[in-house]
DNA sequence: AACTATAGGACTAATATAGTCCTATTTAAT
DNA sequence: ATTAAATAGGACTATATTAGTCCTATAGTT
């Protein structure tokens, strides 16, 4: 079990994409698809999940894709993973909404609370840099900033 | 989609239940799903496993149960939860595997860590302590200590 | 012998997640 | 205008995971 699951991974990983790419031209679905290795379908999926939500803009038609909305300095992991998968939950006890002495929520909240601080404190920026660290950038589509 | 599934809470309740009662007489898994409102034989299974890692200690026969192997002072909610559902993990992204270069993986490798550092410093009587508070320990069969 | 409890294999059911298919719409280039 | 390349999105299908049940065996108490 997994708290990040594969989609949301693969949204990551297209996020990151486009951090890599911030003030460039838009990026293909497929491209980004092709890069990081997620079903096409999906990907559209995906994005269209990341558009609806204001993550990022997009342009239709031929040399068409997406760009982020924001700088990539603003946008955080857990933002991206609410998107996707909603808020990461420590339990959904039964219990817990029923009766008034729910013995393990109580401290397990806590750690939720510390989880979505680290999420939180962890911005697209700051994985696209350890990205780039290792994969330079090799811009596939046009070369340098238009 | 929860860190801690639902078997896993049933668990760790069963679990307190037994801390709350710790050195006194065997609770039957009939009694534990009944206070913890737990499915009758999934109770059995749960504490069949709880078992066979070597938390409780079982009897058989009437007036047999379970108790706890250890103090409840010595036993972390991490062990329980990697007992009914494995090590909490934050990804199982295909990617890792293959490539040399994640860019999500490593960040959150430190989250990982640092939740698992919680759970292990959360213990049974920490949690039957919170409990005991609020529900105060009406024993049911037996009375007091035998 | 009868009863009450755990042990445990083998399922079934329910739910959640991942992934696909198909059609429509927008836009750039020819 | 036509074509082609892209996003938009509804409606599925398939897969995997989790939860829960059923049944029989075994142990121990009275």
């Amino acid at each position: 079990m997994d708290i990040i699951r594969r989609n949301t991974d693969y949204a990551l990983r297209a996020a990151v994409e486009l951090a890599g790419r911030f003030g460039g031209e838009p990026v293909s679905t497929k491209e980004i698809a092709d890069r990081q290795k997620i079903p096409y379908q999906l990907a559209c999926k995906l994005m269209q999940r990341l558009h609806k939500a204001g993550i990022v803009k997009s342009t239709m038609g031929p040399s068409g894709g997406f760009i982020l909305c924001k700088n990539p300095s603003k946008i955080t992991v857990r933002r991206l993973v609410e998107i996707i998968q909603g808020p990461v939950r420590l339990n959904n006890c039964k219990l817990c909404r029923l009766s008034r002495c729910c013995t393990i929520s109580p401290e397990l909240t806590r750690l939720q609370g510390k989880i979505n601080e680290f999420l939180d404190g962890l911005t697209l920026k700051q994985l696209a840099d350890t990205n780039g660290a290792k994969k330079p950038a090799k811009s596939k589509r046009g070369g340098s900033k238009k």
